[in-house]
DNA sequence: GAGTGGTCTAGACCACCGA
DNA sequence: CGGTGGTCTAGACCACTCC
């Protein structure tokens, strides 16, 4: 069961494969075609795609498949779609690594494209908080600030963000522009410091108030990040969760000695 | 724009949201009634769910409406289906953390499942493989030897791993068992060292040679993980590509003082 | 107000799984 | 070989966007 002579090895290596493009279903085909297109730059980053109708006469076929062709892209990342205005070409993915320092508006600005931070609510809260129950914040009882944010890179809306920190930690945030990096605001402004993070990374979907946000629909798959962060001494002092448009994200991590234990 | 009062925090903080159930699709609600049973525990692990023209009867919809809603369910990973099979409630994720030692073999074991690991193919491959070339292996002529894997969780296959090391870096690889952990092998039996990896993390689809392996559908959404491992000169020795069913992962990393330069 | 995407119906045929 | 999921058709109505 070792078959250590030179063999062609399937053509692939875990990624997009060359699409035969024979033999697969109405749908598939027509997926293929579309993605083809798109690389050969038809259609732009971030710019529309012709209209379903359009689309569906064109390759003379139903809508029904045509959307299953075009939900076929987007789960690859291709496309993407704005609620009731249409499907565009998705631009390339934001690299982003969770374990540096850098904020979202610092990173997604050096990889050329345009930030934007939009604060939609910030809040301080001192009731037996549910999410800060579910979130594990071990005395349910202290007071916390909560923030949500949406953030965008270009013309589009790819990511929510909430915030909660102890106020007792940072206890004058609010009086500070949280429109921008949070992370400055703690550790520039505040002086403040992190010693441990804890990230979790999984696949999920969006709610339909996150799919309002994001100009989505429900059910779009998104990448959904939730960190817990511990000061010094090894409290829990803030908790975040983010939901990304899941083609706009590349999450990336450098690792030292991954072989020592 | 700081209402730093106390405040109704929307009921959601980038998480799924409690489902008002009302006012949404019929697509929409079926889902949501399907994932109260699930959570209720109806169909358990890994169980089948009824057909879909009998849940299709139960529900008085047709049967289109009906895949959108387990359509939906699996975006969330609430369920996986087996092609032609039908549709089954999704396990637990598992928690896998990249940066740590342990391997798959290891980890899934720890959180009480059954791993296995099955080699699917083993080879060694002299020819500029275009393979090496796209993922940005330096020499492209350099001696590789292409791994292929796929690996099982319980009673189902949830990844597929390609690995492409650098032959001269560990010229006995094929005479070892490849069918358990593969960093067993390197950093136990053959002594090497890893220096350095790059990790990166994005949501994907499954083409169709993946998605027959892991007796799936093309475009099913994936979870895509690839990592360029260095040796202590700074080389690239070892080429990652896993695919993973995106219901099955949780990714998790621990950082330590984020907040250092 | 025209046109778009979102949703849904009522069928149908086929490939494949499993008995 | 029966039943399943996978695929596809030919419509239809509605809510919403955009002009």
């Amino acid at each position: 069961m070792n078959p250590a002579h030179p063999a062609t090895p399937a053509a692939q290596a875990g990624e997009a494969a060359a699409r035969p493009g024979a033999g697969a279903s109405l749908g598939q085909r027509i997926s293929d075609a579309l993605a083809q297109r798109i690389v050969d730059g038809e259609w732009g980053p971030d710019q529309r795609l012709p209209v379903e109708r359009e689309l569906a006469e064109r390759f003379g076929c139903t809508r029904i498949t045509l959307r299953e062709a075009l939900q076929q892209l987007e789960a690859e990342g291709r496309v993407y779609r704005e609620n009731r205005r249409g499907w565009f070409a998705s631009p390339p993915r934001i690299r982003y690594d969770p374990t540096s320092i850098a904020g979202f508006m610092r990173y997604v600005a050096e990889q050329g494209r345009t930030p934007r931070t939009e604060l939609l609510e910030a809040v301080r809260s001192g009731d037996g908080l549910a999410l800060a129950r579910r979130l594990q914040l071990p005395d349910a009882g202290a007071e916390v600030f909560v923030l949500r944010r949406r953030r965008w890179i270009d013309r589009r809306a790819v990511l929510l963000e909430t915030n909660i920190l102890r106020a007792s930690w940072a206890p004058t945030l609010l009086e500070h522009d949280l429109a921008g990096s949070l992370s400055r605001v703690l550790t520039g402004t505040l002086g403040l410091h992190l010693a441990r993070s804890r990230l979790s990374i999984h696949p999920a979907s969006l709610d339909p108030a996150q799919a309002a946000l994001l100009q989505s629909t429900v059910g779009t798959p998104c990448l959904r990040l939730r960190r817990v962060n511990y000061d010094d001494a090894g409290q829990v002092v803030e908790l975040d969760v983010e939901s990304w448009r899941h083609d706009a994200l590349a999450v990336t991590v450098e690792v030292t000695a991954p072989s020592a234990a």
